[in-house]
DNA sequence: ATAAACTTTCAATAATTATTGAAAGTTTCA
DNA sequence: TGAAACTTTCAATAATTATTGAAAGTTTAT
């Protein structure tokens, strides 16, 4: 690590940690086919004190009324962040959920019913032709066979691990493991 | 399920479970941030059952000399293509591994490598800020250092499932976990 | 050395995906 | 009821990402 970056570290305060943490969290997103505006909305409120409006949101994040519309309703729809009516106001309030691990669940709960269930489901088709005793449609059988067991069994395992409702940050389970 | 799509599963043959096979793969790489045109030539080498050159991934997925050249490229950076030669051939034939848990523990180790490790990071940066005694700097830190631990130990997780040279599908490893 | 058989590179272009902003829609309150 | 305060929708546009194809580069064989 080059020294300037450790004295920006060291330097950081809570504007640019903010920033740095919310924009990081942006790529992130864009890198695993979710989008930008949604990935840093969520960041945004994850470490925010209190539920924020639409224009906070769009402030903050120098974005657009509608890219927020859009990308808030979005994020509802995975389950992680709820509208909050807060009593005298008249605007609407977003929060995300403040638990990693149940924000974890739900989102890798929701990734496997929309991406993983659907590869699944055609794998398992794809597996079950019918074998006419060629090289070739051994092959196609075997491997995504393969696959599908495999991929059937990350999933399971994923789920389960993040539905162990009890901490599943514990050592115990390492040891088990490694 | 519709009766027509029953209809055509069971009808489906080498070439159309191919195609399928292929395509949603390609599909499925998108979702996740991976190029299409990368995700379907591994597929394709995966159902192979012998090297392919360029030219053959180039005819049977339609895509250009110059996309399939970089695309191998990028697959081979991953570790999961390799080039094979082929003894009085002048052409380079490709393979990949055929392997799926091979193939998901070098996935796991290079993601890891790329995307994960930079984000691990720069939360232990954002984390590591001074607490100035504000409610909004000790939620930051609060909540980028559960973020922090949560990305880590996940990662570390997958590492060590992945890892695990022996058939980490198993259902005594399941038992232990549910 | 050179020509044929290949592969790589990269600027141009196409395709896809995200974002804007204003009009239409909704809710609340007087 | 109506108008103010808000949110949603969506066609247009911008930004990003993937793909092409031809020129440049490389390797091999004679």
């Amino acid at each position: 690590m080059k020294v300037s970056n450790i004295l920006y570290i060291c330097t950081m305060n809570y504007e640019e940690a903010k920033i740095k943490f919310v924009s990081t969290w942006g790529s992130l997103g864009t890198l695993w086919g979710i989008n930008k505006a949604m990935a840093q909305i969520q960041a945004l409120l994850f470490v925010s004190t209190k539920p924020l409006s639409m224009e906070d949101i769009m402030e903050q994040l120098k974005i657009s009324r509608g890219n927020t519309s859009m990308n808030l309703r979005q994020l509802m729809d995975w389950g992680i962040v709820t509208k909050e009516i807060i009593p005298g106001e008249r605007k609407e309030y977003f929060t995300t959920e403040k638990n990693v691990q149940e924000l974890a669940r739900t989102i890798a709960k929701e990734r496997s019913r929309r991406e993983i269930q659907p590869v699944i489901k055609v794998l398992k088709e794809v597996s079950s032709i019918k074998d006419d005793g060629t090289e070739k449609t051994k092959e196609l059988i075997k491997q995504t066979k393969a696959l599908y067991e495999l991929t059937e069994t990350a999933d399971d395992m994923i789920n389960k691990l993040v539905n162990h409702k009890q901490n599943w940050i514990t050592k115990s389970l390492f040891k088990l493991i490694k």
